[in-house]
DNA sequence: TCTTTTACATACACATGTGCATGATTAACC
DNA sequence: GGTTAATCATGCACATGTGTATGTAAAAGA
């Protein structure tokens, strides 16, 4: 075929992440080759080992192409608000909610990482980017609680710790779950009631 | 090779199952052969395959081998408790962490189900036994919650629905983020707090 | 004891996927 | 305008896995 220009490669670089995200998140990633990913994209395998190395070089660059939530959460996490700490920490938890049931590319993302992929061993780089990711979202958010503590909100008695990684696992349980089968419940209108039941329920 | 007795052939059935299932949790479904299963049960390709028909249904066998927490927490539904009815639903939610905590086969098949597989299509009959085991424990529990509400234990305001898939969510949540890394938390000290807090919320 | 069937091992055929090497054509650059 | 290099397409070699057919020796049954 014909020597493209350089915005046309980067079109078909796209285009090639769109396909891949498409079929990753429909049949899973072992189940998708690079030649039904080439297809869906419109060129031959070819193309893809042009712009990757392999298939795990394409799934980072997948997950390089978005900012996901729990990466969008850090960033906010040292605005101050002007309603309480604890106020603050509700609403982010309900914007990480509505992003994932709202934003189809958060979705695609979210569903393969707890969905359509393996977690295999300790060098698999989409469990390492999804459990750093964690481990420092909780760090940060277990500062958010501690304030909250400090400034008298929630009593002396809560560990921080224990308080963040209740509140993480019940989202991500509630993401877990609707993914698994989105008709089952809404996840922002349960979702949200079930965080202000669980804030609601640490000692004052 | 001899013709084993039936016992025999029982205990290679179940050394394969064996097999299978440490392979299986420890590299993923996908990422594991026949062959690898065999050479750890110490037989050849042809044991698995007089045994069982292909991969999915050695996957199922494994599957139906153990009663998971799931299925046993719909056995007790009906025994009723001396205590009220929230407090039954607090020591299930939380006998059902210790048991993934430890036993280890339990804790195994959990994390197959968390980790180690893709849930592609409908017809996958792992994704279908977990959803159809959630949804009817689901329902289990919201008759539970119904009571609770029905005996003043909380507010006639809340769903029970909504609160069933809220703790739901949270008991999932623990197990998965704690087999993503089992040294980063205590799964049943933080989340037996975790469990309390959620349900001290519920409005009374 | 003789036959049948079970419990595997062995071997073959087939499909599928990957990685790379090579080719073709044109954009990009000097 | 000629050379270089990028953007893919094409084809080959290789590995791996699956399903099944066949072989075999002993247990099960008569």
């Amino acid at each position: 075929m014909v020597r493209r220009t350089k915005e046309d490669a980067m079109e078909t670089r796209s285009k090639l992440l769109d396909a891949a995200e498409a079929l990753f998140s429909e049949k899973g990633v072992t189940q998708t080759s690079m030649m039904q990913v080439a297809e869906k994209a419109g060129v031959t395998r070819g193309a893809i080992y042009h712009h990757f190395e392999n298939k795990m070089d394409l799934i980072e660059s997948l997950m390089g192409r978005v900012k996901l939530p729990i990466d969008e959460m850090r960033e906010q996490i040292s605005e101050t608000s002007e309603f309480g700490v604890l106020e603050e920490i509700k609403a982010r938890s309900k914007e990480f909610l509505a992003r994932v049931q709202n934003e189809p590319q958060v979705q695609s993302l979210a569903s393969i990482l707890l969905h359509k992929c393996e977690y295999i061993d300790e060098v698999n780089p989409i469990k390492l980017r999804h459990v750093s990711g964690r481990n420092e979202c909780i760090n940060d958010v277990e500062g958010l609680f501690q304030k909250a503590i400090d400034a008298g909100e929630i009593a002396q008695s809560v560990n921080a710790r224990t308080a963040v990684i209740g509140l993480f696992s019940l989202v991500d349980g509630l993401i877990y779950n609707w993914l698994l089968a989105p008709d089952f419940f809404p996840l922002v209108e349960y979702g949200n009631t079930a965080i202000d039941t669980y804030v609601k329920g640490l000692p004052r």
